[in-house]
DNA sequence: AAGCCACTTATGTCTATATATATAGCCATT
DNA sequence: AATGGCTATATATATAGACATAAGTGGCTT
């Protein structure tokens, strides 16, 4: 059990609450003395208190509200971060070597089903690419993509034939909304042939959606070759 | 594009800083100017210049050194976060109606795998448990769970046929770190009666262990109803 | 009893200032 | 050319004090 003492950082001070948290010293869902009594108690101010404890609470460890005081939660939903890194980083950080294959690009007036999951106008031309990506020699992911080109100037005359629409994008159109899911799905043939997989195989897949401003960029489907994990630790 | 005037939150600032990401103004890699000079132009002060700063930097937008400056990230690895709920409130909150059961409660000695897996002595026993979540009348998560009952006072003597493990570990047993996987699998004869399947249907599944002070707690993997999906904005 | 308002209080945020600490860049020495 | 130390500087964090804002509380009114 740390001790209050003079001369505490915000991190101490973190530290001590948790552990009083972990200790039930202060059980779920009661009050915790008002950042002023602590700032007096740990002989600090209020806002190193306040840094400490609007951490914990982004933590998901505490509710503040005003006036109502800061509450220790109950189950604390513990918020797992999940890096989405860009294929490549992922394939070259864990030794592999990163290689890329276009295997389709047409343009094409967009699908029902994708004008109505991306608030796209009937019809509109989009752009359509299906790519690989390997590490070393293993299929590490099949990339299905669709790029809305009203609002991305140049996409159309981008060449995407030796570099993948991510690094692209990445590059040329930053995005201020995304939506991403991770699901299951059920390899089909052609799924499958890339994948080096049985059709019919479980895949794990990540539809990924961005807008910039409102404005639909792209929507992206990953599906990842036979036995990928996302995995984080916190 | 926000005009710096007096008087500005550092809101207003996170805000300012990112536009000029955005529009190039700061290009990826280059170096922002100096807390103190951002704060003369916004007539701040540099405490709050640091506070919009440090967030973005949280955020992923920038790197921040000491002595080397702020600097604008190239790819900005945003990062995606899950909120981790217990069964219970995800499918309540989904205006569902939640129900448990439990299949199976036996104590055994711990399988190697799980003995590797978190790192537990040979053969100690271990407390296994399978249960069904459902959502109404349909079923929505199939539960495999390993206790290790060493540091776990009572665990051996709860009562996990009315509510489940999750719930009591949670009410009762706080933890320190936490691995969590997502993976596609394919169900098995078992998996696919209790989620109302097809065997060798894929489903999205979680693993998740934990650890309290270094001591390993418990491994669940969680299997999700076919047609599952895990969603985040941001 | 129900509704409304004023008061109080805890958190939220900003200002101003000071000290701490890491380190890039330079210079001198080996 | 490599090494080691110095210094200037940018971020990191702490302090003290002020005002802003949300929201319980209690009292007043109807």
């Amino acid at each position: 059990m740390a001790a209050p003492r003079a001369n505490m950082s915000y991190r101490d001070i973190k530290q001590v609450v948790l552990d009083r948290i972990h200790n039930k010293i202060w059980p779920p869902d009661s009050l915790l003395p008002s950042e002023t009594d602590l700032a007096e108690e740990f002989s600090s101010t209020r806002t190193t208190v306040n840094r400490a404890l609007r951490e914990l609470a982004e933590e998901g460890y505490l509710e503040r509200k005003r006036k109502a005081g800061t509450r220790v939660l109950n189950a604390p939903v513990r918020k797992a971060q999940f890096a989405i890194p860009l294929v490549r980083d992922e394939i070259t950080e864990n030794g592999s070597e990163y290689r890329y294959a276009l295997v389709e690009r047409t343009v094409l007036p967009a699908p029902a089903w994708l004008s109505a999951r991306m608030d796209i106008p009937q019809g509109r031309d989009v752009l359509h690419l299906r790519c690989m990506h390997y590490a070393g020699n293993a299929p590490f992911q099949y990339e299905i993509r669709w790029i809305v080109p009203d609002s991305i100037p140049d996409v159309l005359e981008a060449d995407f034939s030796s570099s993948g629409p991510n690094d692209w994008l990445v590059q040329k159109v930053p995005f201020t909304n995304l939506e991403l899911s991770f699901l299951a799905t059920k390899a089909d043939q052609s799924v499958a042939e890339f994948l080096d997989a049985q059709a019919g195989d479980p895949v794990f897949t990540a539809e990924r959606i961005t807008w910039l401003r409102g404005q639909p960029v792209t929507l992206a489907k990953l599906f990842f070759a036979p036995g990928y994990r996302m995995t984080t630790h916190l």
